[in-house]
DNA sequence: GGTCGGCCTTGATTCAGATCAAGGACGCCG
DNA sequence: CGGCGTCCTTGATCTGAATCAAGGCCGACC
């Protein structure tokens, strides 16, 4: 009773589980997604239950996977590829969200919302491929799972946390220190001497939009940086010559 | 085994609650509390548990209860009063995220957070009652309890979605419309034939703050609305002369 | 009754960042 | 190889909201 019966047609021996991707592909992501976060706490069995009705799901790039307002019956787990999280006004301006990748999640705090519906547009940037996973499903599970409710509570209550630090940035920083902050929280590795490196991995007017400034205001803080000798920039790469004079207040 | 062993001391027929609260103001205090959303999935034996190691907290106005950063072991329930929960600039500048009133609760999500540090600061606008409530005593209750987990999962994300969309607010939205969203939020009732009431019942720099902008904006924004004939101003009241020339959007 | 101190409004000015408008630089495809 | 679309940069200008600077209105307290 573990899905064999819709595993039958295949040659496929994890029972039930994404038939559609390659054997090799499917073990590796049936293990990637058993260790994730909110499925640790889950025993054998109750994984395999859920398995069952994960589908896979691939997008291609700029392809959108559902709008603010969509009703929300599932969330998703990242296998490859780069998901953008966003509100879109009325005139047609985005405001990014999050951008998340490989071995995340998204739309996870959605299920309990009244309503029902995604708060916010998730995009592919990139070809994507993911796993959705009906809410009702989960929720049962962890219904009758203290470890696995306790793992949620914690996911949503550090989404929690992110936001509120998002409102701080947005509102008692300026652009420029938005932009530090974000080179902060992108360092390939953990500074030494004062000095460090940044790897800015999206295509400017992404990071632009998620640290709500326009692509212009970001190319001339870039060069501002550039000018007073506190970065280099080589495309993607930012080397930082001097960490505390790109963050004075830190 | 329900706390009659502290209440002993007292006459009070609730065992052990709030001792130090006068009878009337105790029960019910004891009633709001237990009907209470995140209360409200415990059984009687539980919720007086919980209620044992609940401590009545009194703040005066402009006292604060706790900084951004201090390490959180309780959150609090409201029973009197006004708190406001900002976020404060190394500046000085603050930003008010959230104003709670009487009946509601603050601090819940933090239980769950690495380092179990308040992202906010709490301020007493005015004098205020308010229970304290221990994290681990909640969470033993709520790990046995697969209602009221759920009910707490629930509670938090609204709180992410309201987050979400003062982001979206802040972002896509200027200050003008950021003001007419906040009016039709605190309206005294649905609006009839297009016209409507709103109380604008804190103190202007404070709704100031809570808009991300400066008073003097809110005072300019308020005047221009008023010479445009879309409302009219009386202290804390605003007479809303036309929703669809206020919100021409939505 | 007077004056002191908050709180709010109004006016003048400034400024950060947006918008408008041109170019580059690159990769891709014919 | 050339042309073209996409993305990025740079410059010029504009503008929404902040800041700076005075008052005005009250309620509190002497």
């Amino acid at each position: 009773m573990t899905g064999a019966a819709h595993a039958m047609s295949t040659i496929n021996e994890l029972p039930g589980v994404l038939d559609s991707v390659s054997m090799d592909d499917c073990s590796a992501l049936h293990e990637s997604l058993r260790s994730h976060y909110l499925f640790a706490g889950l025993d054998e069995a109750d994984f395999e239950q859920l398995a069952k009705h994960i589908a896979p799901t691939s997008l291609d790039k700029g392809e959108v996977l559902f709008h603010r307002g969509d009703a929300a019956g599932y969330f998703y787990f990242i296998d490859t590829g780069l998901i953008e999280l966003s509100l879109i006004a009325p005139t047609g301006d985005k405001k990014t969200l999050e951008v998340v990748g490989p071995g995340r999640t998204f739309g996870e705090a959605v299920a309990f919302m009244r309503g029902h519906k995604y708060p916010v547009t998730a995009e592919a940037l990139q070809d994507s491929g993911l796993c959705r996973i009906p809410n009702n499903v989960y929720l049962d599970l962890i219904r009758s799972n203290a470890d696995a409710s306790m793992r949620l509570l914690a996911d949503i209550s550090r989404h929690l946390h992110d936001l509120v630090r998002e409102i701080g940035h947005l509102t008692i920083e300026n652009a420029r220190a938005r932009l530090t902050s974000y080179m902060m929280d992108h360092l390939v590795e953990p500074p030494v001497d004062d000095q460090a490196t940044a790897r800015l991995d999206l295509p400017r007017h992404v990071i632009a939009s998620r640290l709500s400034i326009q692509p212009e205001t970001l190319s001339r803080l870039l060069r501002n940086l550039t000018d007073e000798g506190i970065v280099s920039v080589d495309d993607r790469v930012v080397f930082i010559h001097s960490v505390s004079r790109l963050r004075p207040y830190d």
